[in-house]
DNA sequence: TTTTTAGGTGTACAGATGTTCATATAAGTG
DNA sequence: CACTTATATGAACATCTGTACACCTAAAAA
């Protein structure tokens, strides 16, 4: 049933795709009514439910403007295949809800083996504070967002507004930080103390010559 | 003048791409204030303003939704081709005349803003020899197989059959191999030398946690 | 210091846009 | 013929969206 389009559905499709593919954005659907002659927006909008239905298109919430996804070209990001986008972080900041937009420097693709479903992102590291831990700086960590951590995990924490990588490791009532450098002193934290905070895993290292 | 964009340009211009990639379609001005975590389009707006004037972006006509174009994607670069693959090597042989295929444990797609279009392999770095170059055991070194080094290339040589990563130096008459570790002497070689090839120069490193 | 630049907030408004409804036409089907 | 399907029209409406204006802040420049 998915793939038995009428040929007016068919031009639709193929008239998104090329209006995408020649302006660099959807059109809107009163532009597909135009491309097609006709007067009116609503013919094609219930062509575009149709389509909906049939699971050729998809689109974002109700009411978004241009929000075509055909579904055909999400196979071209098939083709890119184990590949993912991973936004790279220059700084992590204070008052992360999510992710702090503004520190993103760029993004990098990497092979699904490695970064898996998860939230990841990349981030830039700053001095040598790590040195220890055979992590330089300007080397990137790929960094899995998340609050559970077990015990000998490299994590990402933020203490006193700067963030830092230590080792995890929970104890009776508090949590010991244990630096990589074994000649540092461990940071013990209380679990709710609000001056820490959990940002992620460390999962992996890249590092460019 | 036209690549003269301050931080925040950059970013917003990160984040169209960033949203057309994820969602199919480009986003909207609020859409993107909202990602920013500012609570009024109005900041945004002029800042795309600033990003039409240096060029670096172009729109529809005015009051056409999400109708951006960020000049970068025009530039071709297939999305799809973004990542490539990279085979793994877990031993570099002495008689490779190319690269022994028996060794390849795996694969791995790779950013090719990271290993452009250059002939790319994965070694899988064995013993802790390269500890002082904040290397460890089981690292993979992104190596570029190339004759040509420059002074100071960090490159993987067959030295008496066996593969070391050492700095590369041209001197007089002779090659320089320097070791990571300063408290290791260098090794000289004579260009020529039967026991001694050059497999290729050191991009990067990728390491797992 | 004053001035400029880059960015941010809040409000407001006009036009763009998706959506719905009632209605119509033509083709195919039973 | 009546009935369905696919499509088109025109009007109306609720949001969405881009844009403008006034005002604010911080940092850099003059």
């Amino acid at each position: 049933m998915k793939n038995d389009l009428t040929p007016k559905q068919q031009q639709v499709l193929q008239a998104i795709k090329r209006f995408h593919r020649e302006n660099g954005y959807p059109p809107t659907v009163r532009e597909l009514a135009e491309l097609f002659g006709q007067s009116s927006a609503a013919g094609i909008h219930k062509i575009l439910q149709v389509l909906q239905e049939k699971g050729a298109l998809r689109r974002g919430e109700s009411g978004k403007s241009r929000s075509f996804m055909v579904m055909d070209d999400l196979l071209g990001e098939d083709k890119s295949h184990r590949a993912r986008s991973c936004p790279i972080i220059g700084n992590v900041v204070a008052g992360m809800p999510q992710l702090a937009v503004e520190e993103r420097e760029g993004e990098l693709y990497l092979d699904s083996d490695w970064v898996g479903q998860e939230d990841i992102f990349l981030l830039r590291v700053r001095g040598h504070s790590m040195i220890d831990a055979d992590i330089r700086d300007g080397d990137l960590l790929v960094v899995q967002m998340t609050q559970t951590c077990r015990n000998g995990d490299i994590i990402i924490a933020l203490l006193e507004e700067e963030a830092t990588v230590k080792r995890f490791y929970k104890e009776v009532e508090r949590i010991r930080l244990q630096p990589e450098n074994p000649s540092m002193q461990p940071i013990y934290v209380n679990k709710d103390d609000p001056n820490f905070r959990i940002i992620g895993k460390v999962k992996g290292l890249l590092r460019r010559y």
